[in-house]
Formats: C-alpha cells, sequence, structure tokens
DNA sequence: TACCTGACCAATTATTGATTGGTTTGTTTT
DNA sequence: AAAACAAACCAATCAATAATTGGTCAGGTA
C-alpha cells in the first residue's frame, strides 16, 4: 500500500468510527469527503476501494457510497419468469394455489365480492367475443383470490396469472374471434361461486379444484393428443 | 340509462367501430374524444365507465384510455407488496403454500435435494449466529420449494420470501447476535426433511404444516401477547 | 514513479411542466 | 326538481431537463 491511500484509509476509519451515519448508511459524496478528510480524491477513492473490497461498504455511479452489505433485490419479472417455464407448470400452480384461495374466499368473501363474481359469470354467458370471454374468466380467478382477503396471496395470484398470460401469448396465439361454447366452464364457475357463497370452504375447494382440473385436460389434450396422461402427483393435498 | 349518456354511448360504439386504433390500443384523452363526438364530456364520461365496467377498455389517471383488459404486467414491486401487508398476511401465505410444495418435494426432490436439506438442518445446529442460523433456515425453505420440480412454484417462494424479509426487516428490528435455543425448530425440521426423504407427501405436507404454525404462534405471541388468538381460518385444506 | 488536479463520462436522481382521468361546483336546460 | 353542461381544480403519470455522483482519463508536479 502506498503511503497517500494509506493516509486516507487511516483518516477515512477514523471519520466513519466517530460520525454517526444516517438512516440509509449514505456517506457524503467523494467530492465533499476528501475534503473533510483533507486528502486527495484519488487516494480516498483507493481507500474506499478497499474498504468496499472487504465487504464494508458499496458503491454505485449516480447513487453514493453505503456502510454494510449491498442490497439484493432481485425482483424476478415476469418474462423471465415465463421464460423458463412451461404452461403445464403453470396450470400446477394455479391448482395448488387457487383452490385455497377459493376456499378462503368462502370464509372471507364480502358481500360485494360475491356480487362481483356472479357479475362475471353473467357476463361470461352473455360474452360474443373471445375477449370479453376471457376478460370475464380472468376477472372472476381475480375477484376470487381478492375475495381471499390476503394482500400477499393476492399480490402472488396477480404474479402467476402475469406469467400465465406471458406464456400463452408467447406459445399458443390461437386466438379464435368467437366465444367457446364450452358450458362444461359455465357450469363450473357457478359451482365456485355458490360454494362460496354458503361458506363452504370444502366445497370451494373441491369446485376450484376440479375447474382447474378440467382447463389443465383440456389444455393438454390440444397440446399433446387425447390419451396424454400427466406425470406428476396432482392429487389434493392431504387433509 | 338516461338519454345523453345513451347517446354518448351510440356514437363512442360508432366511432370504435370505425377507427382504426394504434398499437397501444390507447384512445384519444376525454377532453379531445367529446369534442370529436360531440357530446360532453360528462357524458362520455359515464359511457366509458359503461364500457369499462364491461371489461372492453380500461383507464388510468395520467395515463389515458386504453381498449382491452388492463395489463396486469405491473410487476409488483416487493417493496410495494410489502407496504400494504402484515406479518400476519405473509405467515398465513406461507402456511397455504409450502406445505404443498413440501408434499410435492417429497414426490420430485433428487438425491442432491436431500442432501442439501440435510445440509441445512445441520449447518443450523452448527450455527453460532443469528445470521448464520436464519440462512441455513431459508436456504433449507428454498431447497424444498426447488425440489418441488417447479420453476413457476419455485418463483412464487421467491417473491414471498422477498416480502417476508422486507417485512422482518422493516418492522421487526430486533436482530439478536445469537442464535435461538430453538430445539422444537430443529426436530420439526428434521421431521421435514425425513418425510420428503422417505417420499411421504402426505407427512411432508402435515410436518412443514405444524412447523409453519409454530413459527406462526411464536411470532405472533412475541407481537400481541401470550394469549392471542389468530382470527380467520388457518386449517388444512379440504383433501 | 507516485501523486494531485481538473475535466469529462455514464448512471442515477431531482425537478419542472405538461398531460390525463377523476371530482367538485355553479349554472343552464329540460 | 332533476338532468346536463361547462369550467375549474385535483392527483397521478409522463417527458424533458438539470443536477448529482461514482468512475475514468489526461496533463502537470514533486
Amino acid at each position: 500500500m502506498n503511503s497517500s491511500t494509506e493516509s486516507a484509509l487511516t483518516q477515512l476509519k477514523a471519520w466513519l468510527a466517530q460520525r454517526e451515519l444516517p438512516d440509509d448508511g449514505r456517506l457524503p459524496p467523494e467530492r465533499e469527503l476528501c475534503e473533510l478528510l483533507g486528502v486527495s480524491r484519488g487516494a480516498l477513492r483507493k481507500a474506499l476501494a478497499l474498504l468496499e473490497r472487504d465487504g464494508e461498504l458499496w458503491r454505485q455511479v449516480g447513487k453514493g457510497t453505503f456502510v454494510g452489505a449491498r442490497p439484493v433485490d432481485k425482483f424476478l419479472s415476469v418474462a423471465a419468469i415465463a421464460e423458463g417455464s412451461s404452461p403445464f407448470e403453470v396450470m400446477q400452480a394455479r391448482l395448488l394455489i387457487e383452490p385455497m384461495l377459493a376456499a378462503e374466499a368462502a370464509v372471507h368473501a364480502s358481500a360485494a365480492h360475491l356480487d362481483e363474481m356472479q357479475r362475471c359469470t353473467r357476463l361470461q354467458r352473455e360474452a360474443t367475443t373471445w375477449r370479453q370471454y376471457e376478460n370475464a374468466d380472468n376477472r372472476l380467478h381475480r375477484t376470487v383470490a381478492e375475495a381471499a382477503g390476503n394482500s400477499v396471496l393476492t399480490a402472488l395470484f396477480d404474479q402467476l396469472n402475469a406469467v400465465r398470460r406471458a406464456i400463452v401469448w408467447g406459445r399458443l396465439r390461437q386466438k379464435p374471434d368467437h366465444p367457446p361454447a364450452d358450458h362444461h366452464s359455465f357450469a363450473q364457475h357457478d359451482e365456485i361461486v355458490r360454494a362460496i357463497g354458503e361458506r363452504d370452504p370444502e366445497r370451494a375447494y373441491r369446485a376450484m379444484h376440479e375447474h382447474l382440473s378440467t382447463v389443465r385436460d383440456n389444455l393438454l389434450r390440444k397440446r399433446y393428443g387425447a390419451d396424454f396422461v400427466r406425470p406428476g402427483s396432482n392429487a389434493p393435498p392431504p387433509a
């Protein structure tokens, strides 16, 4: 180590020891600090580099210099998740999560939530375009998630839903302009809403599970043929 | 429906039908559009509200009005979710999700995953600081999630975990420097890993559920006192 | 050779003004 | 009296700009 940097390091450590730092651990910009310490900026930077190498602080251009460990705010983007996933994985995730949300919704749903659910089933029946149909479907499932009354779970559902859309949009571009004559879904949606309305968590769970199973099977049949048998477990969880 | 809004709705639908919209589906600001259609802004807004209610378009202050479904691509940042949530909600979410991951892990876990889990339990026993203890705990739960073999679910777990950390860091600043003498957790972790290793999904589910219940109760006791009774449902889902 | 000074670069933040959906208020119309 | 309208205002958002900050380079100095 050269003499000037050694001096700067000593000064810096002393300053850090006596000085009370703000909450975010930020210390003054280099141009100020080097004047405070009475050292040149180059020397100060070498001293800071040493402390950074030891993990005692971290720096970022345009932001500043901070004591402590560099924060790792790894927010996985929806696109990144969708990239490494398959429609099958998304369906399995839905199959695990949404029935629980339905069960919770049966406990916590408000009257407004129930109204909205019924409105969605009606809108879906009245849909004349694929977009309307899908809108109503999305909205119904979203309302169920929201009705569960847990903002964290709602956020997770939103993320899952976003991944689902990203994958569907990316791989299965087929979007007919007419709504499907899928009376199966109508009845299943009705059963879900009914179970939630009657405050029956177990029935809501089963109804949602059965509905999503149907959706999954349709998806897989469309992709792999009618005789496809899904690998892995798909049973409801133990009680 | 009142006559002016009915007229506005007709005009609007006609305009939408004949007009080719830009790629993003954005239509002109209200102040322009009402002039184009020859209706008052109030009437136009009522008509727009109807279409929005039917999911045919969506609006946002400062942004504009767009046809189609409201994009949920808005990646909710961890901080944003944590802001509107409570530790209790996070625990409930963990209670709903992680037992299922454990059950799936019992089916799909590889030998490498099992090794890693056992390594984590060992590391936790040997931990001498709180940070090491917590690291081992995080890693164990993360490995279970990964062992479930579904990248979407793993991503959701990561997000949930990030929210949990954000909340714990933000609200409960107490961080003792010594690991807890919490032999309860040790035994429960062992039971989880054992159940997964023996390929018993139901036992893995129950073990994880019991473990997280304990964690939650400890958390609540610490926060609200020993006699706190948690509202809402916390029962395992129906079979 | 080591060091300092000054300038410049690129990433980031702060600021300002304009745009836009949402709301209120007072007036006019029916 | 109720509905409709017009204008003003509000808050969220966006675009453009300026300021800040860590990183780097060139030239001079001891």
